[in-house]
DNA sequence: CTTCAATCCCTCACCGCTAAGCAATCTGGA
DNA sequence: TCCAGATTGCTTAGCGGTGAGGGATTGAAG
């Protein structure tokens, strides 16, 4: 069997024998997939008139703690995008009620960010069709497959400096 | 050990002990992953003028073929990205002079898309550096693990109907 | 107490992608 | 032969991200 990424490795063995385009076969799969998911998943979360970014935020201070609560500072160590961006989902989330910011009590540069009734309503109605949709993206791989699939991944992400914060 | 991932999941496992969030120790990385690595990628394109979108452009093109030709539709299944996009990424190397584009002799609708020689030099130029930068970022896995890695994700990717063309 | 680097959050200009829609052209079946 | 549906490439509005920069506050070192 053979998937995109077999052509393209082909493809450049003939026009750059010289190369070794190995690499590719896991960051080229890497890319590929990351797109095809993202697809998938933004699909589903259209139908709850969402987008990934906001699902991300929701999700996020959904399972951080009881109040369901974060600070931005927080949010983007979470989720790896610039503190732009972080401000602008706010922004956009805040905007149709779905959380709400306060000022920190403990720190005058911060704030509290927190999910309003309507955005734990949301997010939990979300959260169920959201799993159902990644286990359907990974019927493929047996569970032991994916187990150590996820290890590897770990071990990877370990390696570039990926910490539990 | 332990990554971010790990942190998430046993965040659901205290809010959320009702849903099964394993499927994200797999996708949750897989995400991560391609975050971080366009991330280190868009640095060294950076350094040559490039972002990860040209490039992808570019380098379709140079392992195409010997005439290092191609259609906009061609580019588009390569890229999975939309048609638009393509047009507009044509319409920015075409400007820079990297490529150009010529009527199809046999498909009245179609375009074909060559590079030209600055476009051959500039991705030949980077290359080296582009697969220098990859295994860099591989460098937490050994070679065997790699292959089992680019095996698995294979797999999954032909399971989701990823194919040659 | 003062100083100064670090941190926090935000602003803004710019960029690239999607999604929907369009005109032109091709193709296969009646 | 003809036509309906598919395909090709482009256009555009809108969205979300980056990256650089800025003002305010904090914390630690002298």
């Amino acid at each position: 069997m053979a998937d995109h990424v077999d052509l393209v490795l082909e493809q450049w063995g003939e026009q750059r024998p010289d190369l070794d385009a190995s690499p590719m076969a896991v960051l080229g799969r890497l890319k590929r997939l990351a797109l095809l998911v993202d697809t998938e998943l933004r699909r589903n979360f259209a139908r709850h008139d969402l987008d990934s970014a906001s699902f991300d935020v929701l999700a996020t201070l959904r399972r951080s703690n009881a109040e369901h609560s974060l600070t931005p500072a927080g949010l983007m160590r979470s989720s790896m995008v610039t503190s732009g961006a972080i401000t602008q989902r706010l922004d956009r989330l805040e905007a149709r009620g779905l959380v709400k910011r306060a000022p920190s009590e403990t720190d005058g540069r911060g704030v509290q960010v927190t999910l309003t009734e309507e955005g734990l309503r949301l997010i939990d109605d979300v959260l169920p069709t959201h799993l159902e949709t990644e286990n359907r993206l990974l019927a493929g791989l047996s569970a032991e497959e994916q187990e150590r699939l996820a290890d590897t991944l770990r071990t990877l992400l370990e390696s570039l400096g990926d910490k539990r914060d």
